[in-house]
RNA sequence: GGUGCGGUAGCCAAGUGGUUAGGCACUGGAUUGCAAAUCCAUGAACACCGGUUCGAGUCCGGUCCGCACCUCCA
């Protein structure tokens, strides 16, 4: 089997390949770091993450990148607005994005850089494309790159350009621009940038926005690489103007794959911070869900539908995960002191490879979903009928832990039983056994305010976790 | 106007022309001191209209509706 991916530049499902063996290198658009990163905004470096790590599980291993975006015009109006210098301002957001992602259990890319770091690069490649003749200064001094000049623009969106309408967004007074469309490398300064400005050859200003990536994508990861990600409002004009930038510097590919995630909409609409209709992560671990709750929901549909965000979907999920936490559970028992694992039993044998066809196929999260509540549901009346030996036990939990390096939500959060919650299981024993009913259900009611269930089984009580 | 993605049971969500996707919720039963969990059983769907086919959620044509991008956007 090969893992597929849909490459965006082609409108097709291929097989990742990577240019250079089982080494995968890829770049990830991260966040624009002005704000708390809202979960729509988690839904596109969760797909990120998901694919790190199937990625590993295929047998490959990764080299990741995503860039921290530091200079815009929000950051410098935050920084302005709040009289910090400009790194001061991001640095905050900066160190929330790090404790978001570990709260949902992203796991770390090995690079990220930050554009302010990267402005000798940026304006390196600025310079090539003035000696190439892809560059002009306007009147006020800002650097254009003239799409004209490259042949292969529109590619990845597959623009139109004689049918293209003047978006309602393209302002109205662009008079010194070439050609509408044409974007800026270099932006002069302005009394509104306050002290946020870099001398340049042609003057002082600072980065446009898509400068950053090509800079900083080539000097990590090479001028050519595998795997460029984004949601899909980067398509235009975001990558297709990096595509324009760094295939003009260098005259050679950029990414071989371009993977695009869909929205995380909310009613049916886009959440995005203009709409107003957004989520912070920390909004709603505040509300009382976790971040393993939240992981799950944005892992729950393919990431290249549009995902419903809903805190019906989350109760569901918290139900989800109770039923694989029992699973779990259940197999740990079984083990008890056996370290040798055995032959899986039959009916766990088939769950890897349903589980890895399915994520073969673009990264169906869905069947590889289903292969692993299959397999809860086949294991859950097997085990019923006859219990797991002890080494059966051990394969099954170490099939258990090698999808989980995929999904990263199906170990539990440890859970320590205090001395407290022990001595009321004991004291409620004892009722029990003297048929005390009222005194074993109010010692039972002190445990679930404690946080925990217990369950009466024929081997004994058993503690869970609510 | 250009480009693209959708419409599947109460909700969420897969689906390679033919055999139960899956999850949550609901219902009945087993089990339990009562529960919880689990197991067994059970139901429910392909926006609309045509066409191709022995057979269409799936392919073709058309219609309706929703969302997105077209220089802030993940």
């Amino acid at each position: 089997m090969a893992f597929k991916i849909y490459n965006t530049m082609n409108r097709a499902k291929e097989e990742l390949v990577p240019l250079d063996g089982k080494h995968v290198r890829m770049y990830t658009c991260g966040p624009t770091v002005y704000n708390y990163a809202h979960i729509g905004n988690f839904r596109a470096y969760m797909f990120e993450d998901l694919l790190r790590r199937y990625i590993k599980f295929c047998g490959f291993e990764v080299t990741q990148v995503q860039n921290l975006t530091d200079v815009d015009d929000k950051t410098i109006r935050g920084s302005i607005e709040q009289g910090l210098p400009l790194k001061q301002y991001t640095k905050k957001y900066i160190d929330s994005f790090f404790e978001d992602l570990a709260k949902l259990n992203i796991e770390p890319a090995e690079h990220y850089p930050a554009a302010t770091d990267y402005i000798p690069d940026m304006i390196a490649i600025i310079e090539t494309f003035f000696e190439k003749g892809y560059a002009y200064q306007s009147d006020d001094g800002s650097v254009y790159y003239s799409i004209d000049k490259f042949a292969g623009y529109g590619k990845l969106a597959r623009l139109d350009r004689e049918g293209m309408q003047s978006g309602a967004r393209v302002a109205q007074d662009e008079y010194d621009k070439d050609n509408a469309a044409d974007f800026a490398l270099w932006k002069a300064y302005v009394p509104e940038d306050g002290d946020v400005v870099w001398d340049s050859p042609w003057g002082r200003g600072r980065p446009g926005w898509h400068i950053e990536c090509s800079a900083m994508s080539m000097k990590l990861l090479g001028e050519s690489f595998d795997i460029h990600t984004g949601g899909v409002d980067n398509i235009f004009p975001h990558h297709e103007d990096e595509i324009a930038q760094s295939e003009a510097a260098t005259g050679k590919p950029y990414s071989k794959y371009w993977m695009h995630c869909g929205y995380l909409v909310v009613d049916g609409r886009k959440m995005s911070k203009s709409l107003g209709n957004f989520y912070t992560l920390r909004e709603i671990l505040d509300m009382g869900y976790t971040g393993r709750e939240v992981r799950y929901e944005l892992l729950s549909g393919h990431y290249r539908q549009s995902l419903n965000f809903a805190f019906k979907s989350l109760d569901a999920n918290r139900a989800a995960l109770k039923r694989l936490d029992e699973f779990h559970a259940t197999i740990k028992e079984a083990i008890g002191a056996e370290k040798v694992a055995d032959e899986l039993p039959e009916w766990a044998s088939g769950t890897r490879a349903a589980f890895a066809a399915a994520m073969d196929d673009d990264m169906n999260i869905s069947g590889a979903m289903a292969a692993i509540f299959d397999m809860v549901h086949a294991g859950n009346k097997a085990m019923a009928a006859t219990p797991l030996t002890g080494k059966q036990a051990v394969a099954v939990s170490n099939l258990w832990k090698e999808l989980d390096t995929v999904l990263g939500i199906l170990e539990p959060p440890k859970e320590e039983i205090s001395a407290d919650v022990a001595g009321l299981l004991e004291a409620r024993a004892a009722a029990r056994a003297a048929k005390d009913w009222a005194e074993s259900d109010r010692i039972r009611d002190a445990l679930a305010a404690l946080g925990w269930t217990v369950k009466d089984t024929p081997e004994g009580p058993k503690l869970r976790k609510i």
